[in-house]
DNA sequence: CGCGGCTTTGATGTTCATCAAGTAAAGTGG
DNA sequence: CCACTTTACTTGATGAACATCAAAGCCGCG
């Protein structure tokens, strides 16, 4: 945990603190914490209380619930400027969903109650927020209908291609979720999305040995993700 | 078209307007227009320009979407005061999807910029808005992540439950929507909508002629929705 | 070393989509 | 107002897609 104020240096900070002035910079910076996960640890609890305006400063994490009946349904990946840590935070008191770390991640965590008060003086701000907010959302939910759409097939060649061109930028890349939890965010099961991993790499669309992945035929896996 | 400053009076005031001076309000009831559609009418067209911030003052719209395949896919229902019209308003240039009246339904308009120069000296007023995009974003989010957890079954009592118990408040109604579009909601087809709704009335779990629905046994229908 | 979790493949059965066909209801033009 | 067309609703038969169950190999970890 550290509390050195150097917000002024943070790349995040022309993204949703572009239209604060110095001072309420300065605020933040008094009020903020940054926390350091390593892959797999949870960042935040669901059903715990919402004490801090929280986004990533660098990683990437999965958004999960935790269904009636126990079983896990990941609702989507964040990174940087994602700012899917918003979710909640001005509708409820406490998180609907918990927070993974997928792999090594920082964020900062600025005590809520400051947020709220600077939110209330200055609508430019809340404005921004607002903005991030709502481009949040709007993803998650259309990438949710994208992915009730497809079948099986589409469905794995669609995340495939949402880590190589979203998360990766690259072809090539280290999976960095199990098979189970590609299963929990599809909603289908992990024996199916194994099967189909198989399929692609006999047919070769993908080529990979565990979790290190990359893309063969990125065509036809496109093709496949449109119209399978 | 109506265009009288009877804003004060209005309803749904109190519920985003709370925190707006008398000024504000004049401002707004200055830049609003009131229009009625009747059921079927079409009332926001997915990628038309976002021009007015409008909400519902009375009536029950479904939101949806064109799939790539030329299928449509109902995101949610609202009545007034879920403030689905909010959603994109201020993360997009142009509505992401269609608003269509499933009832006799009116909608207050207010010129978007209008609102948004209120906002931007206004925080309080700001946050309130954001505090009910963000609710009506998780309740959408929420909502999809039940139906997907289901199975037909489940997903048909979960639709005839929110009906009921949501929209209407009463266990006998008019279902304000097709079997079709019960399916584009479930992400089911039509048949097997059809064929659910047969075997609960067989079953002695609903009561039902054409749109009339009345749900017989509720328990059952729960315990469905819930394990089924 | 042994345990548990992840991965993989196969066999089997269930669920659901598709195709087909017919009835009812509702809108449309003469 | 009636023939006509279209759209909604309904049921059955069939097959495809997917879940479930079972078994075994692999790997990391205490």
């Amino acid at each position: 945990m550290k509390n050195e104020c150097n917000c002024e240096l943070c790349k995040l900070r022309s993204l949703f603190f572009f239209h604060a002035s110095t001072d309420v910079i300065k605020l933040m910076c008094e009020n903020k914490t940054e926390h350091q996960y390593d892959k797999g640890e949870i960042i935040i609890y669901e059903g715990s209380e919402i004490k801090d305006f929280i986004y990533l400063k660098s990683g990437l994490v999965k958004l999960s619930r935790k269904g009636t009946d126990g079983k896990d349904q990941i609702i989507s990946f964040a990174k940087p400027f994602d700012f899917v840590s918003l979710l909640s935070v001005f509708s409820s008191s406490t998180y609907n969903y918990t927070v993974t770390a997928l792999d090594e991640t920082i964020i900062c965590a600025i005590v809520l109650e400051k947020i709220k008060a600077v939110a209330l003086i200055n609508g430019e701000f809340t404005m921004g927020l607002m903005t991030r907010v709502s481009e949040a959302t709007d993803k998650i939910i259309l990438n949710n209908l994208e992915i009730r759409r497809k079948n099986l097939k589409g469905r794995i060649a669609h995340v495939i291609l949402y880590f190589a061109h979203y998360i990766y930028n690259n072809n090539k890349f280290e999976l960095p979720i199990s098979r189970r939890e590609i299963a929990e965010y599809i909603g289908m099961t992990t024996e199916n999305v194994i099967r189909t991993l198989s399929e692609f790499r006999k047919d070769h669309i993908l080529k990979f040995d565990g979790k290190q992945i990359e893309i063969e035929n990125e065509k036809l896996l496109k093709s496949i993700s449109e119209h399978g």
